[in-house]
DNA sequence: CAGTTAGGCGTACGCTGTACACCTTGAGTA
DNA sequence: TACTCAAGGTGTACAGCGTACGCCTAACTG
């Protein structure tokens, strides 16, 4: 009984990863503004600057945040076809960061790769380049894809709140289809009618998938085609037109 | 001379415009964290509070300096054809952001459009549908262009910082090579040799509409091909492919 | 002239990230 | 066994943030 443990709990220090995951689960239980050192370090029982022993600081937090996030995401299918092996690492990717609505904003947020995310982009690049992707399209190819690689899409489409009241309602709609016809048009025909919201009624795995296959069926073309930019004028506006249309024609 | 001005400079009240433009300002000139409501009142020299007279958050604030800037996008051509037409419309924008780098980020971060921003989006919704696009199609086409129908795209491909000693580059690109060996195989080849840089040495612009185009192309065929979503599974995995496959067998 | 109000001022509060000094504890070693 | 050292948790403090609330003053209006 020399230097046994006196408590219960002998207090496990903390360390890296542990202050990532409760990072991660404070975050999903109470949204990424409630990611503070004070309510972190509240949470792990301990003092707010006791998790500088860990993270040199808050960004640093966040990188490993993640980095935990991501370690979710399914390994590489070993044996698919090019285009099915990226469609299956999006969507995985996707998957794993609908279960962290906070990780799409603060994954923006960050300015340089962490080895996490450059193995994933790595693992991205050798789909390509396995597939006989010339080099020069696999790293435009990869510029395309941009932050849809991580199975996100920036929602930029927001809905202004709507009021309660019906009456207010209706005459929001009315102002509304009076100064934007063509939204109010393309999304009365979408949503069943009547309905003033854009974005309610939409499938978003849908609308996901539907841009991540314009792209890789765009990219297949391209490749198919032998397409390369040193070959295509940089300052041409139809560069890519002709590129495709010399294929068809 | 019972109420002229006494001073040279009367203080012409602020308003609503001008305090958003002040803001525009200071984010152009010290960056978006620059933005505080103590600073950008000292720089109209004024109290912080007073600025609340003018705007009612700092989020209304933001809405407002977005919305001065999104003014400085081009009107929209009368007669082009709906291609050259969206294509213009946003490179245009694309120019407008690129003069306040800050502008994407804080664009994400609005949970509600403003008119502005409604007007903008709804005369590309209104592009499509002149061009005789479905309603179905002209929906998903502006969900798949994003975040890019402002211009921009997501820089998701961040340089880790390289280190000033040429040993230590040496050693870090020794390190990279083995461990991301498609990255880097990419990126020597799409830059100049014995470069570590995967950003630099890229034409953002021509990434750009290189991404775009791609987008654009693939509207116009899934548009020839009279495609609908209606007409094909949302739970198929190959439902663009079917449709593209349809129209060149 | 009286009253209202728009707009700028001052103070104060709770929150943030984090620098810096201190203390405790347990392992390693002479 | 005694000494040292480092890892890791503590406490205090500071500057900066958004903004609630009350006050004051000048201009317009009935």
């Amino acid at each position: 009984m020399s230097t046994p443990p006196k408590s219960a709990s002998p207090r496990t220090p903390l360390n890296r990863e542990r202050v990532a995951l409760a990072g991660v689960r404070l975050a999903d239980e109470s949204g990424i503004d409630a990611v503070s050192m004070r309510n972190l370090a509240q949470d792990l029982g301990v003092v707010p600057m006791a998790l500088y022993k860990h993270v040199s600081n808050k960004d640093e937090l966040l990188d490993e945040m993640i980095n935990a996030i991501l370690l979710e995401i399914e390994p590489l299918p070993a044996d698919f076809e090019w285009k099915s092996a990226l469609r299956h690492r999006i969507l995985s990717a996707r998957q794993a960061l609908l279960r962290h609505p906070w990780a799409p904003h603060v994954i923006e947020s960050r300015q340089s790769a962490s080895p996490v995310v450059l193995d994933y982009m790595d693992s991205l690049v050798g789909i390509f380049i396995k597939a006989g992707f010339s080099l020069d399209l696999t790293h435009h190819a990869m510029h395309a894809l941009g932050s849809r690689m991580w199975g996100f899409i920036q929602e930029v489409f927001p809905t202004p709140a709507s009021p309660n009241d019906p009456a207010e309602q209706a005459a929001m709609f009315a102002h509304f289809a009076a100064r934007y016809p063509n939204i109010i048009e393309m999304a009365t025909a979408a949503n069943h009618p009547n309905e003033t919201r854009t974005t309610q009624g939409c499938d978003d795995q849908f609308e996901f998938e539907f841009a991540l296959d314009l792209l890789l069926d765009g990219f297949e073309r391209l490749h198919q085609s032998a397409w390369s930019s040193k070959t295509h004028s940089r300052t041409s506006s139809t560069k890519l037109e002709s590129a495709v249309r010399g294929k068809r024609n």
